[in-house]
DNA sequence: CAGTGAGCGAGCTTCCGCTTGACTT
C-alpha cells in the first residue's frame, strides 16, 4: 500500500484530517514556521543581493527530525500549509529543509476541514508558488532590516533594550498622539434640556423629551426656562418611521478580540488563550483569521438550528466578504464547529467565550429586526425651541433574539422605549424641566482591543501578531494599561417644577478610565525621536504601500531583492545621518528655576527613567536629583509640582540611634530605618507630614508581623537558612531563593537537615531564556 | 522589589508571522 504523509500547519487541525483521510495516510504539522532568518549579522547578506541566511530554530530541531523520519518512509508528501503568503513560504521551507524530491512532493490547499474538500484538494494538486514565497521573503526581509537598524540607534540614543519595528511604532504613535490630543483638549460647557411632560389624557403616564437646542451660557439656560414657566404645551407633530438594523458579520480575530474585551473586559491575549482551549477541543474552528466567510456546510447546519429553534421566518442566508486591507483569507471565520450546540462544558470564562461565537455566527444568518421609530415634537408656546420625544418598537426582533453588538461608545445610552399613545394637538402639562451643564468629551483612549481595530484598519499586523504586538509595547514600557480616577467637577443645574426655578451646584467625577492605554514618557520621547528621523517608516500608510509591492512579486511583476533594494538604500542613509547627530535624546524640558538655590530646574528621561534634576551636573555643587512619581509626565509637570519631590526624602529624626527618613518609592510612600523599608498606610499616613512618633509606631508594628513570619532559623556554612510563613503557605529560604516544602510536612518540625534534603532534591532554577517576559 | 542619576565598558538587547507548549512564584 502506498504510504502518504500529510504535513499542516497546527497540530490541532492534523488530528482531524486523519479521522477523514483514513488508511494509508499519517497526518503530522509544522507547528508553524521551521526556519527563520539567523539572528547574527541580521541574518541577510546585504551585499550579496540580500541573500538570506535562514536557520532551523532551536525550538523546531526536534519537530524537523522527526518530519524527515516521516518523510523518508512516505512515497509521496503532501504539504498542505495554508494558501496565503506565509502558508507558501512554509510549505517551500519545509520541501527544502525535509531535501523532498520534486518527484514524490505535491502541495495543496483546502479552505475548510470537510472530507470533500481534502478528497478534492488531494485531486487537485499543485506546484509551490515561488512568486508567493519570493514575496513573504521580500516581507521578511524588510521587518529584520527595519527592526534591527532601528532598535540598535535607539540603544544608542536613547535607553538600551529598547525596540522599534513596522509594526509597534505605528501602534505606540497612535497612543501618543490621542493622548497629545486628549491634553489638548478642552472641554465646551453647554446646557442640555429634558423635559417630563403630564398627560393629562391618561394620567398614569409620563412623556421624557429633550429640547432641540442646547444652551451656551447659565444666563440663556436660565430665561429659557423662565419663558418655560409661562408657557403651554402642547403635541405638534407625530411621526412614525419604519427601520430597520443587520446582524454583525460572523467573528475575526480581531472582532472577536472586541466584543471580548466589551462584553466580558477580557484582554486581547486571554481571549487568544482561551479560543485556543476551544480549537484545540475542536469546539471552534482556527481562531486566527480575517475572513468573515462561513462553509457552505457551516451555513446549512446554523440554517437548520436557526429553522428548527426559531422558526423559518428567523433565518436569512448572507454570504459575507472580507473588506480588512491586505486580508488574506487563508481561513474560514471564527465559528462554532457544531452549529447545533449554543453551549459546552468547559469552564466559565470558555463557556462564555464559546457562546459567544455560537451566537454572533447564528445571528448573521437571521433576519433583519423590523423596528419603528417614533419622533414626537412638543411646542413650547413662549419658545422658538421644541422638545422632541424618540421612541422606538421592536416590529419583528430577528437576530436581536439571540445577539447584539456592543459599542465602545461610553455616553450612557437613553434608553429609548417605547412612547405612550398620543395624539396630535393634544396639550400636555410639566411636571419639571431639568437644564443641566454639559460638557463635551475628549476623544477616546484606546483599548487593547480598540487599538487591534485601528491597526486592522490600517492594514498593519496580522491575526496571529495582534496579541503579541499588544504584549510587546506594554513590556518595553512604551504604553501601560491601567485604571486611573476621575477629577471632581463642578457643574450647575436649573430646575422648573412647581412653578419654581432653582439653581444647584454639583459635583459629578469626570474623566475616569479603566483599562486603558496610556503611553509612557519612554514611549513619548521615543515616538518623537522615531517621527523626526524615520517619518517614512512611522507613515500611518507604509505597511499599505509595501504590502501593494509585494503583491506585485507574488504576481511575478516584480523581483524582490530590487524591490528591497530600493526600500533600504534610502533607509539605511536615514540610519547614518541619525547616528551623526551627537547627544541623546532625553526629552528634556526647563521649568524654571528652583526659588532656593537660583538653580534651573529640569525634568528629562535617567538612566532610571523619568526624572526632576536642580542644578547643572558642571556647576561645582552636585545637582539634585528626584524620580518623577508615577502619576506625573514629563509633558504635563509643572514646576511647583517638580519642587515638590525634592521635600523628600525627609529626616524624622533618629530611633535607636539610627536615622529614619520618608519618602516615597516605586511601591508607594515608606520609611525607611537601619536600611529597612516600611510602607506608610494608604490613605492615612502622608510622607510629606508624617512624624516620627507615628514612623516608629510602623516600624514596631512591622517587626511584631515579621516575627509570626520566621518558623525556624539555622545557620549553615552555606548561610542562613529560614523556614518562613510565606502568601503560598511555609516555604524555605537560603541566599535569596525559595524552595517549596512539601505537601503534608510539619514545617514547625523540619530539622537543618530536613531543609538541606529539600534544597538538595529541588532542581536548579531553570534559568529563564532571554526574552524575559 | 523601594535609596540611585559619575565613569568605564564586556556583552547583550532588537523585528514580524507561523505555531504550541512550559512556566509557577
Amino acid at each position: 500500500m502506498q504510504e502518504n504523509l500529510v504535513i499542516v500547519e497546527s497540530p490541532a487541525k492534523a488530528k482531524t484530517i486523519e479521522k477523514f483521510l483514513g488508511k494509508g495516510y499519517t497526518v503530522t504539522s509544522s507547528f508553524g514556521h521551521i526556519r527563520d532568518l539567523a539572528k547574527k549579522d541580521f541574518g541577510i547578506d546585504i551585499k550579496n543581493n540580500y541573500t538570506p541566511n535562514y536557520e532551523v530554530s532551536s525550538d523546531k530541531k526536534k519537530v524537523v527530525t522527526e518530519l524527515k523520519k516521516l518523510a523518508k518512509k512516505a512515497d509521496i508528501v503532501w504539504i498542505a500549509s495554508d494558501e496565503d503568503r506565509e502558508g507558501e513560504a512554509i510549505a517551500w521551507h519545509l520541501f527544502e529543509v525535509l531535501k523532498l524530491d520534486p518527484e514524490k512532493t505535491k502541495r495543496i490547499v483546502f479552505h475548510e476541514i470537510t472530507k470533500d474538500a481534502i478528497l478534492k484538494a488531494i485531486e487537485t494538486p499543485r506546484d509551490i508558488d515561488q512568486n508567493l514565497v519570493n514575496a513573504q521573503q521580500a516581507r521578511r526581509v524588510l521587518d529584520r532590516l527595519v527592526g534591527f537598524e532601528l532598535s540598535p540607534v535607539l540603544w544608542k540614543k536613547v535607553k538600551p533594550s529598547l525596540s522599534a519595528g513596522r509594526v509597534q511604532s505605528v501602534a505606540v504613535r497612535l497612543l501618543v498622539e490621542r493622548e497629545r490630543e486628549i491634553m489638548k483638549f478642552n472641554p465646551v460647557a453647554s446646557y442640555r434640556v429634558i423635559g417630563n411632560f403630564d398627560i393629562p389624557s391618561s394620567k398614569s403616564t409620563e412623556l421624557k423629551a429633550e429640547l432641540n437646542n442646547r444652551f451656551k451660557t447659565f444666563t440663556e439656560a436660565e430665561s429659557f426656562l423662565s419663558d418655560c414657566k409661562e408657557s403651554d404645551y402642547k403635541v405638534s407633530d407625530i411621526s412614525r418611521k419604519p427601520a430597520k438594523r443587520t446582524p454583525a458579520p460572523p467573528f475575526t480575530t480581531s472582532t472577536l478580540q472586541q466584543e471580548a474585551s466589551r462584553k466580558f473586559g477580557f484582554s486581547v491575549s486571554q481571549t487568544m488563550t482561551i479560543a485556543q482551549r476551544l480549537y484545540e477541543a475542536g469546539k471552534i474552528t482556527y481562531m486566527r483569521t480575517d475572513s468573515v466567510n462561513l462553509s457552505d456546510t457551516a451555513v446549512g447546519a446554523a440554517a437548520n438550528e436557526i429553522k428548527s429553534e426559531f422558526g423559518e421566518e428567523y433565518l436569512k442566508i448572507r454570504k459575507y466578504k472580507t473588506k480588512a486591507k491586505g486580508a488574506q483569507e487563508a481561513h474560514e471565520a471564527i465559528r462554532p464547529t457544531y452549529m447545533n450546540k449554543p453551549t459546552i462544558s468547559g469552564n466559565a470564562s470558555e463557556k462564555r467565550l464559546y457562546e459567544l461565537i455560537w451566537k454572533r455566527t447564528i445571528a448573521s444568518l437571521m433576519s433583519d429586526a423590523q423596528l419603528e421609530k417614533t419622533t414626537i415634537n412638543i411646542e413650547v408656546s413662549k419658545s422658538e425651541h421644541k422638545f422632541v420625544a424618540q421612541g422606538e418598537m421592536i416590529k419583528f426582533d430577528g437576530f436581536l433574539k439571540v445577539y447584539i453588538e456592543s459599542t465602545d461608545d461610553e455616553e450612557e445610552k437613553e434608553s429609548e422605549g417605547i412612547l405612550p399613545k398620543l395624539t396630535s394637538g393634544e396639550a400636555l402639562n410639566y411636571n419639571n424641566i431639568t437644564a443641566t451643564q454639559r460638557f463635551t468629551h475628549h476623544p477616546a483612549r484606546f483599548t487593547e482591543a480598540s487599538l487591534v481595530r485601528k491597526l486592522e484598519e490600517l492594514g498593519i499586523g496580522r491575526p496571529s501578531t495582534y496579541a503579541p504586538t499588544i504584549s510587546t509595547i506594554q513590556n518595553r514600557n512604551y504604553v501601560i494599561k491601567e485604571d486611573r480616577p476621575g477629577k471632581e467637577r463642578d457643574y450647575k443645574q436649573v430646575i422648573l417644577a412647581n412653578n419654581k426655578i432653582d439653581t444647584f451646584d454639583k459635583q459629578e467625577i469626570a474623566g475616569s478610565e479603566k483599562s486603558k492605554l496610556f503611553p509612557t514618557d519612554i514611549g513619548i520621547v521615543v515616538n518623537d525621536y522615531l517621527l523626526e528621523q524615520f517619518p517614512k517608516i512611522l507613515d500611518f500608510n507604509f505597511t499599505a504601500e509595501v504590502e501593494k509591492e509585494f503583491d506585485d512579486i507574488a504576481f511575478g511583476n516584480l523581483n524582490w531583492p530590487e524591490m528591497i533594494d530600493r526600500f533600504y538604500n534610502p533607509f539605511h542613509k536615514s540610519i547614518d545621518a541619525a547616528l551623526e547627530i551627537s547627544g541623546r535624546k532625553s526629552g528634556e524640558r526647563h521649568l524654571g528655576e528652583d526659588p532656593k538655590t537660583g538653580k534651573p530646574l529640569i525634568v528629562k528621561i535617567g538612566r532610571y527613567g523619568p526624572m526632576a534634576q536642580i542644578g547643572d551636573v558642571e556647576d561645582e555643587e552636585k545637582p539634585q536629583y528626584s524620580a518623577l512619581r508615577r502619576d506625573q509626565h514629563l509633558e504635563t509637570i509643572t514646576l511647583e509640582e517638580a519642587l515638590e519631590l525634592f521635600k523628600l526624602p525627609r529626616d524624622l529624626g533618629l530611633f535607636e540611634d539610627k536615622k529614619v527618613v520618608a519618602a516615597i518609592g516605586r511601591f508607594g510612600p515608606y520609611v525607611r530605618h537601619d536600611s529597612k523599608f516600611y510602607s506608610l498606610k494608604k490613605d492615612i499616613d502622608d510622607p510629606y507630614t508624617v512624624e516620627l512618633e507615628r514612623a516608629i509606631e510602623l516600624i514596631n508594628e512591622k517587626r511584631e508581623a515579621d516575627k509570626n513570619k520566621i518558623i525556624n532559623v539555622f545557620t549553615d556554612e552555606e548561610g542562613e537558612i529560614q523556614v518562613l510563613n510565606g502568601r503560598y503557605g511555609p516555604y524555605i529560604t537560603l541566599n535569596k531563593q525559595n524552595y517549596r516544602i512539601p505537601k503534608s510536612t510539619d514545617a514547625k518540625a523540619l530539622t537543618v537537615e530536613d531543609c538541606k534534603e529539600i534544597i538538595k532534591k529541588t532542581p536548579a532554577k531553570t534559568t529563564r531564556k532571554k526574552g524575559k517576559k
